[in-house]
DNA sequence: GAATATACGTCAACAATGCTGACGCATTTA
DNA sequence: TAAATGCGTCAGCATTGTTGACGTATATTC
């Protein structure tokens, strides 16, 4: 087998369901990567998601601004440093999170099936090999 | 372990090693995928790029382009139909697949070596199972 | 308290890589 | 001989990445 391959066919397909819902209300794959680590790690920093999606603050911004104005992510300032921005998703952004998580949870869990029992946890370390000590870990987290 | 995010990650830095040397020859992630897919499966045919990459004839155009002109592929005319242009790699085509192919093994290799002996076909499993039937085959050839 | 640093935002211009639509040429098929 | 096929190309546009420069509010430091 030709991982390389698979991997550039997996994640397409892992990408490729959620792009056809995102299409139809304007989005791009970039406003589900907001979305998805702002849903993940709540109160996020501004300066933690660039940190996490490695693009610059201009790149980042053009999306932010679409996914705040439309009503999806909402910003508060921070209470020990009022210049910071935490990030939350609004009820309306954790539906359409959840929409399109569905669609990629359903596809891992078939990945994971298929693995087998006991492969899941080889998959995880397999994973986690992949991506070495390249995780960005938000400001003031654990794990 | 969540895997949407690890997918990300891993997915990122499959291809970040790669994309950094690609930049200093001009090229981009898009002339990656064609020179590795016409290394993969020479003699491919135009119309099976396109049915692999999923992408349309004028995006493919550009890429194909130039790295004909630069000498890293070439087309000949297909024996039976000599409307079609076969695509191959050439020598310095083929030195430069093998480059990327070696930063990106590497990282694959460190991570089944994490999944372990048995691990490896759990991985291969869960692959082929994210992948579905979305998979495109080449005309004339099996598996 | 004034100067400086930090967190974030914004404008402008540009590059890579997708897209649609329209058209042309060579070759094969009907 | 006419139509279909394989491929290429021109033109224009969208998304999402980049640099560089600058502004504003808030914290920190001398």
């Amino acid at each position: 087998m030709w991982y390389a391959e698979a991997l550039f066919f997996a994640y397409r397909e892992f990408t490729g369901e959620p792009d056809r819902i995102l299409t139809d209300i304007g989005f791009g794959r970039a406003h589900h990567r907001v979305l998805f680590f702002v849903s993940r790690y709540p109160a996020l920093r501004v300066a933690d998601l660039l940190g996490i999606l490695q693009i610059t603050k201009q790149s980042l911004s053009r999306v932010l601004r679409e996914l705040v104005s439309k009503g999806y992510v909402r910003q508060e300032a921070g209470p020990n440093d009022r210049r910071e921005r935490l990030l939350f998703v609004t009820d309306k952004g954790a539906d359409l999170v959840e929409r399109l998580a569905a669609l990629q949870v359903a596809r891992i869990e078939k990945g994971l099936k298929a693995a087998g029992a006991d492969g899941r946890e080889a998959v995880e370390r397999f994973l986690d090999a992949m991506i070495g000590n390249a995780r960005y870990l938000p400001h003031n987290r654990e794990s």
